[in-house]
Parts: C-alpha cells; structure tokens; sequence
RNA sequence: AGCGGGGUGGGGUAGCCAGGAGAUCCCGACGGGCUCAUAACCCGUAGACCGAUGGUUCGAAUCCAUCCCCCGCUACCA
C-alpha cells in the first residue's frame, strides 16, 4: 500500500525564505525535513525535483532597502546568496534554487494573471488609498501608518503592529501618515483589481476533502473556508515587483508572484537539465509543499484557487510544520530568542548533521519544537554518540584488528528479517511525514546491533572460535550497513564517511534501500575506522547557552530603552491645569475577579469612599492573582470616561508600570490612607 | 469569545477513529553487570490517579456530555 515510488512525477517544494534576513533554525525546521523527505523518496526508487528559491518582493524588502540606503535588488541579492550557501552548508540540497525576481517568474506570473483575467476571475474596483500628496505617491501596506480603527493604537498600513494584531485592508487605517516623508497623507480613490477568490469555495471544498499531507493544514484551511472567502486585491502601487499586465503603475501583490516561483523554479530547473516542467504543473502530478504553519492560509487556499482559475495542476500534498521555541521559549527575534543557523552554529564548528538529526528527531513535525542546547547536546551525545556511533566504531574497530576486512559469515535470518521490517516501518513513516518516528526505528537498530554484538561476546569468541566469532562480525556489519542507507537522508555527510569506512565504493547518495538486505561481501578490506560523532561537551553548551542569554539580555535593554526614548520624545508638555484635571484617588481593592472570555483582563470593585465599591477594569491578570488583591491599595484615575472592555463596564483606571519584562506593577500609596484620598 | 491543534511518569512519544488482561517505546534518575568500544554497552528498579467532573458499559486513556489548561490564527488589553 506504499504512495511511493509512483508512476506520477513528483516535485518538492519548500515554502520560499524572503530575503529580507538571515537564516535562523526556525527557517530549518521546514527545510531539513523536506530535504530528508527527498533524500528519502530517491531511495525508495522514486524520481523526485526538489525546488526552493528566495522570496524577493513585497513592502518590508523595499522599506528596508530605503532604510539601509540601499536598492531591493542589491539587498535581496545578498539575502538570496546567503540562504543558498546556507542551506549547501545545512546539506538541504535543491535541484533548483531561484528568485521570484528571475525573469522566468515575471514571464509565469504574467501569464498565471492573464489566464486569470482572460478567465474572468479577475475585476477592477475603485477603492480607497493611502496618498501622500508630497512625494506624489500611492502608500501601499508599510508605507503608511496611522492610527488602527480596531484598538486606536499605532499601526501600519497592512497590520495593526503595536496594538491589536489585526489585519488592515487598505483605506481602513485612520489618520493615515507617510512613512517616507513623515507628512500627512490623504485617501485617494484609485482602481485596483481583486481576483474573486469567493467563487472557488467549492472547487476549495473538495481539494482540501482529497489533498494529502498534516492534517494541520487541511483543517485548518477547511475551517477559514467555511467561515467566509471574500475576493483578494492582487494588486499594490510600487515600483518593486512584477508588473501588472497593462498598468505600469501597478505590480502583483507578492502572494501571487511568491508561489508561482515554484513553477517557474521548476522551468527553471528544466530547462538546466532539458527535462520537462509541464508533467508537474499541466500534467497529472504529485506535487508536495513543504510549508511552515504560518502560511496553510496561503497554500491551501489561495494558491490552489489560482492555480485552479489558471488551468494548472494543484497541490497533492500540504506539509506545514509546527513552531520552534528557543529554550522553550516563544521564538522571536526582537526579544533574543533565537538561533541563527550560520553565527550560533555553524560558525562555533557544530557538524550540520547534528542539528539536522535534533531537528528530525525531537518531536512529530506538527507539533512545537524546542531548541536548546542541553537538550541538543543530551540528544547528540547519548543517541549519536552513544548507540549509533559507537555501534559503528566498536564492530568496525574490531573487525580491522582482528581480520582487516570483512570476515566470512552467513547472515542470520534474524537479523535480515529485522533489518527488512525496520525499512518498512521507516518508509512508511516517511510516507506519513513522521519523521521523528522514522529516526527512532532506524535507531532501534542500532540498539538491537548493540545487543547483538553484546549478547555473543565476540571479544571473548575470539580466543575461542575465530570463525563463529567472525559470523557475529558479518552479522554486525550488516546491520551497519542498512543503518548508514538509513540514516543517510537524515545526516547525509556523516554517512559518506560511514559508508567508505564499511569498504563501500558506492554513492551512499544514490544507494536505495534495497541494497540494505544485499548481503556484504567478505574479503573485503576494512580501514582503520575513525570516530564518527564527537561528544559535546559541557564547557561548550555552557558557552552556546551563555551566548543566547547574553543576547536575551541585550534585547530587554534595547527594548526598555526603545521605549523610554519613543515616550519621552512623544510626550509633550502639560500645563498645572492639564494635571490637575486628573482626579487621581487613593483606594482598597474589595473585590477581585477574572474575567472569563479575557487572557489578561481582572474586574475589581474598588472602594474610593464613595457610597459603592466602583467597578475597574484592569490588565493584570497575567501577573496578578485576583485572590491576593482584596484588601490592597492602590492609585486610581476617577475621573476617566467610562469604557467597556470585553463587555465588562470600567469606570476608571487603575495606574500600573510596566517592569523590564513586561510584567504589570501595581501603584500603591506609601502606607494606608483613607479610601478616596486625593493625589496631587 | 470564535476556529484549529493539543493535554498520557522529569523530557519526548505509542495507544484513541474500529472500548477489554499488568498503559508502549526512547532519553533522563537510581542499582547492578560487563569490558571489544568515544566511562560506552548490557541487565534490572523506581516513577503516570492517561487535564477535570459526570455519564454509557460487565469493562474506558479509548465512546458521550460539560468544564479547565496550553499553543497558533482572530477579538480584547484604560
């Protein structure tokens, strides 16, 4: 019942870095597996393309180009050079590596557009746009911020950043300024076209029912669909990007070009190697996306709705990985939780393989995966160390001095049939994307040639019986052997030298995993094996952890500083009156309780002396125990409109500050004072 | 609050859809053994009221109901 090897041709694809910053481990998570996945597929005998490249448009790269003074071009150049050697270096190993600015995508991308207009699925409509009359130009996503209509905090033009989260849709934000000239802009009504993604809820509907792949991907993509689907706006005013068709005023939205690199990537791996592109995306294929869970919405919904619209194939197979925390940890780069691949790793002399095998073997791929270096070093040392890599060493060690080549032996029936169940249950992990249960299966072998090594006592065999003792060593090469073709998806380069070490002139690369029940041949000469894998030791983890905490630390600083800086600057001054217009009081918490529907808000009754207790909402409950507040004193502003938060009525605020982690404290009068007494 | 995912010994997991004997495996902890090997390997021990409560059943981690908690994407942060 195995998918693989088909008849289909089958193309991999991971979801497309964007070249605006440096690889870090969470890009790694889609990557290493989906290169494992490849590695895997070729030696089940299947053909597979594998194809990634750099994601090169959109706002954020212009905005920061104009930052660093410099131009999109250059910078997406030096981010697509990076992640290209990165990934060599990571052994992620593409047939194509391309960007969405090559001119195969501006030619795709034309085209999948045309088809969609000449399909009618695409429409102008007249909207609302940001406009600064100063630099006479439209102000697309980042260029303009203002103020967020949802929560009235600072947002920029296409997401409420510092406030709410929420999503803006163009014309929605108030108040809106250019960020280029810091004057204020004005909506302008201008044409723009939408692609009536609304029509293919159906089409959608019954993708989704058959598309392969997590099941994270496919429920959730079925959940926004039957929510609602409104049409797409697909087009931005920018310089930057490919052109829309027949506007040069216009450019696609990069969610349209983004995707449609893998095609183009595809041509262009074609054309390098006079093959074929059109049996992957005209034909009937398998194509698999690799992705990570950020972006489902885009690749189960979108993506397969344009390519439907288009006339090209859609997706087979949907993988999104889950989240990555760094020392269990939300990663993030503004707070210092994170890694990156080439200064935290690579560059400290850590073998890519490593990492490669953490990453493979810590948890299922849909679910979060931690990084930390104890944890790291734990795995690698015991695992790798430990049961692989000393399995290896002690059998190859013994047999080079006691027989200098593989010794005469029949292999057991024991252990070809445990050697042929271990491929099946590895494959077909594989074909279900487990790949932390393909790690542990293959490592089961390594423990079971532990045991077999063990159990027979060769070291006393040798004295004994050289060739009953020579058997035990035939059957323990064996099982080396189909654990190097095993493991070499996973940590491809240490297995090259495990290969050679084994006295194999073979690609290990190209060795399917038929050739494990192949039996060895004797005579064969064996080298003096070296050591594969090393032991970290706790010097150096103590050294990666001291780095990540130094970097945690630095980011709380700047992040403190950032913000004592922006309020200082922004505050202007008041006059006496100003301040004597807050009716500031003194008051005893009597009550306290969470509110359900909320992650952080706490209603209090709180008595300023008058004839009831008032009612105030306050965003503590991160940090406050509603059951430790009775009785507590604190600041209250009285005289503040009334609001309704959460739908719960509050009648005031309670002042708090914010620590340097972000934690809320309470203000307090200096000792107890009658409730109401006036502050100021 | 809505949607999705999830809660199983210290960490990571299996089992759940098709309910049945002592709840699986890996790591870690502890004890012992062995010595070919990078002090590794082998054997053994402890450790889980399977998120909570109620229900169905002769029998529930597994089915049903309600609730709690965690993580995403949304709403809210006086």
């Amino acid at each position: 019942m195995s998918k693989f090897p088909s008849e289909k041709p089958v193309l991999v694809t991971c979801g497309l870095p964007y070249a605006n910053g440096k690889a870090h481990v969470g890009h790694l998570r889609t990557y290493v597996p989906a290169d494992i996945f490849v590695r895997s597929l070729r030696k089940t005998g299947q053909e597979v393309t594998f194809v990634c490249g750099s994601d090169t448009h959109g706002t954020p790269i212009v905005v920061n180009a104009e930052e660093l003074k410099t131009t999109p071009g250059e910078l997406v150049k030096k981010y697509h050079e990076h992640f290209d050697h990165t990934f060599k270096d990571m052994g992620v190993i593409f047939d194509a590596f391309g960007t969405t600015d090559d001119p195969t995508n501006h030619e795709r991308t034309v085209d999948i557009v045309n088809r969609l207009i000449d399909n009618d699925y695409v429409y102008p409509k007249i909207i609302e746009i940001a406009y600064c009359a100063r630099c006479d130009r439209f102000l697309p996503d980042r260029y303009v911020k203002g103020t967020c209509p949802h929560c009235g905090e600072d947002a920029r033009g296409d997401e409420c950043d510092q406030g709410c989260g929420k999503h803006l849709e163009p014309g929605e934000l108030e108040v809106p300024v250019c960020t280029i000239c810091g004057g204020v802009a004005e909506y302008k009504e201008q044409e723009h076209y939408f692609f009536k993604l609304s029509e293919f809820k159906d089409f959608l509907l019954e993708h989704l029912k058959d598309l392969e792949g997590t099941t994270n991907a496919r429920n959730y993509a079925i959940g926004w669909i039957k929510k609602e689907l409104t049409d797409w706006c697909i087009t931005r005013n920018l310089e930057w990007g490919v052109r829309f068709p027949g506007h040069d005023d216009l450019v696609v939205y990069v969610w349209v070009d983004a995707p449609i690199g893998y095609i183009s990537f595809t041509e262009e791996w074609a054309e390098a190697n006079n093959d074929d592109w059109e049996k992957y995306w005209k034909g009937d294929s398998r194509i698999i996306h690799f992705i990570g869970g950020d972006i489902i919405y885009h690749h189960c919904i979108f993506w397969p709705a344009m390519l439907k619209g288009a006339g090209y194939s859609q997706p087979w197979s949907v993988v999104a990985s889950g989240m990555l925390k760094i020392e269990n940890k939300t990663f993030s780069k503004s707070r210092g939780y994170v890694v990156w691949v080439g200064e935290d790793y690579l560059e400290h002399g850590f073998h890519a393989d490593l990492l490669r095998y953490y990453l493979a073997s810590y948890t299922s791929h849909t679910k979060e995966l931690n990084f930390s270096w104890d944890v790291f070093q734990e795995k690698i040392n015991s695992e790798l160390v430990g049961v692989f890599g000393n399995f290896l060493y002690r059998i190859l060690l013994f047999a080079h001095k006691n027989y200098g080549e593989i010794p005469a032996g029949n292999i057991d029936q024991e252990v070809l049939d445990k050697i042929g169940y271990t491929i099946e249950d590895t494959t077909e992990s594989m074909e279900n994307y487990e790949f932390k249960k393909y790690v542990d299966t293959a490592m089961s072998l390594a423990s079971f040639g532990n045991a077999y090594f063990q159990s027979r006592e060769p070291w006393k065999l040798i004295k004994e019986d050289k060739d009953a003792c020579g058997k035990v060593l035939a059957n323990c090469i064996q099982i080396a052997k189909a654990l190097v073709i095993l493991f070499e998806p996973v940590i491809p380069t240490k297995m090259e030298i495990a290969w050679e070490q084994l006295g194999m002139e073979t690609d290990i690369h190209a060795t399917p995993y038929s050739e494990a029940m192949v039996e060895i041949k004797e005579g064969t000469r064996l080298q003096k094996p070296s050591i594969l894998f090393e032991k970290i030791e706790d010097d150096t983890t103590k050294k990666m952890d001291n780095i990540s905490s130094e970097r945690v630390r630095k980011a709380i600083e700047k992040e403190c500083g950032k913000k004592e800086e922006t309020k200082m600057e922004t505050k202007e001054n008041i006059t006496f009156d100003d301040f004597m217009n807050l009716d500031l009081r003194a008051g005893t918490i009597v009550k306290a309780e969470a509110i359900k529907r909320s992650k952080k808000l706490l209603k209090l009754e709180i008595d300023l002396g008058e004839d009831i207790p008032r009612q105030i909402v306050a965003g503590i409950k991160a940090t406050h125990d509603p059951e430790q507040l009775p009785g507590k004193q604190v600041i209250v502003l009285s005289n503040l409109e009334p609001a309704k938060l959460c739908g719960v009525e509050s009648n005031g605020m309670v002042l708090a500050g914010v620590d340097e982690n972000g934690d809320a404290i309470l203000l307090a009068p200096e000792k107890k004072v009658a409730p109401g007494t006036r502050i100021g």
